[in-house]
DNA sequence: TGAATTGTGTACGACTTGGTACAAAATTCA
DNA sequence: TGAATTTTGTACCAAGTCGTACACAATTCA
């Protein structure tokens, strides 16, 4: 359970106080805008406040502290992209198509129009790791499953069809996304990174074994 | 020329005042590590002064400021990099082994056993891209000249032997060098890392024709 | 030797940081 | 209505931030 527990499920009478004049959830795509432009040092208490719409005690009463704030991004992010890319899957009906709509996804996810691109795990996240553990063994352990469950939707779709499969094919489909996700964060246009994407949807296509 | 120009060519006679005590090149690992460790923002002064045993005045007299500091480990950074890149590809003698001598070096050179782990372009440079666009520019231009001059050592090396080549070819072959990065930073394991390596070279070899 | 020049080290200053104390406000329950 | 409870907003704090002023040390040149 998250550290500053609020109750969630259906609450029969209402709560006692003062209401609350945000809705926790629905701060946090704000703040990880805020920590996504400026990194975790980077982003500021002020900057994170103003953002978020959401001044300094309310904030510290509702999410903990700055690095609670942050993991409780990380999480909320890293649940919305697997929706988001197993969407993405399904739309493909070959080797080639599902990959080149896995990558294309993630060029949509990554360039990000009018915010800050790139990836909050790729780069806040990771670039925290070295200094919380914590957060390192949380990235280390979503990457494995990205890498299971993208080796295992290939191998269910389409069978192991060539010497490249399971996880070994999974990591490397997750080695493109990240290669999108820092190639967005540094100003790649849209465009070149849609052609990367059609490129290694086919290389690794051809690498699996073809169809 | 950088900011802050220290004379270089053979001077012929010494310079004037006290002598320093420190080297400017020599200092910059340190400092390198530092960055990498803490990022841009998270990098105390104090942090900085510390780990290169070079006072704030002195280091604000050599390099001029913290982002002229940074700016300056990168640079050379980028040109280590391109040597050690350059050595391990002409360790091998295919597509599949000089693919996996230069996986294995990212492998070595992201380590960094008792170091902080990771690649400070990937981690911290590509961090401040957002708020730095002449940063930004430079990882660009960094990046745009690596996928070129891998591709083009393959197709020198061994003819464009497949659909799969030139600065496409280049463009996977550096997505896995920035997958190793990245992963590396999270602190897998070195054995897994090599794993990996392994994998996306014989992958990679595939995809560009077989050999 | 003494002027000129350059780097060092301490100490400081203005500002920003993450985090909190406290009173006022807004709600529910009796 | 009034007690109880929870959130809000201001104002604040100690610590840490980047950067610099200034006296002193170490060197070269005349």
């Amino acid at each position: 359970m998250s550290a500053t527990d609020e109750k969630k499920g259906p609450s029969p009478h209402k709560k006692r106080g003062r209401p609350r004049a945000f809705e926790p959830d629905a701060v946090l795509p704000q703040a990880m805008e805020t920590f996504l432009r400026y990194g975790y040092a980077g982003a500021s208490l002020e900057a994170l406040t103003t953002s978020m719409g959401v001044n300094k005690p309310s904030l510290y009463a509702t999410f903990g502290d700055k690095r609670a704030l942050f993991r409780r991004v990380i999480e909320a992010r890293v649940k919305e992209l697997g929706r988001r890319y197993r969407r993405a899957f399904d739309r493909g009906d070959s080797v080639e198509s599902s990959l080149r709509a896995v990558f294309e996804e993630a060029v949509a996810i990554n360039v990000n129009v009018g915010g800050a691109p790139g990836c909050i795990i790729g780069s806040a996240a990771a670039g925290e790791a070295v200094v919380d553990e914590d957060l390192a063994r949380f990235a280390r352990e979503y990457f494995a499953l990205c890498d299971r469950e993208l080796g295992a939707w290939f191998d269910k779709a389409y069978g192991a069809c060539g010497p490249i499969h399971g996880a070994s094919l999974g990591r490397l489909v997750s080695g493109v996304i990240h290669d999108i996700a820092i190639r967005a964060r540094i100003g790649e246009p849209k465009a070149k990174l849609r052609e990367y994407a059609r490129d290694a949807a086919l290389a690794l296509s051809r690498a699996a074994g073809g169809v």
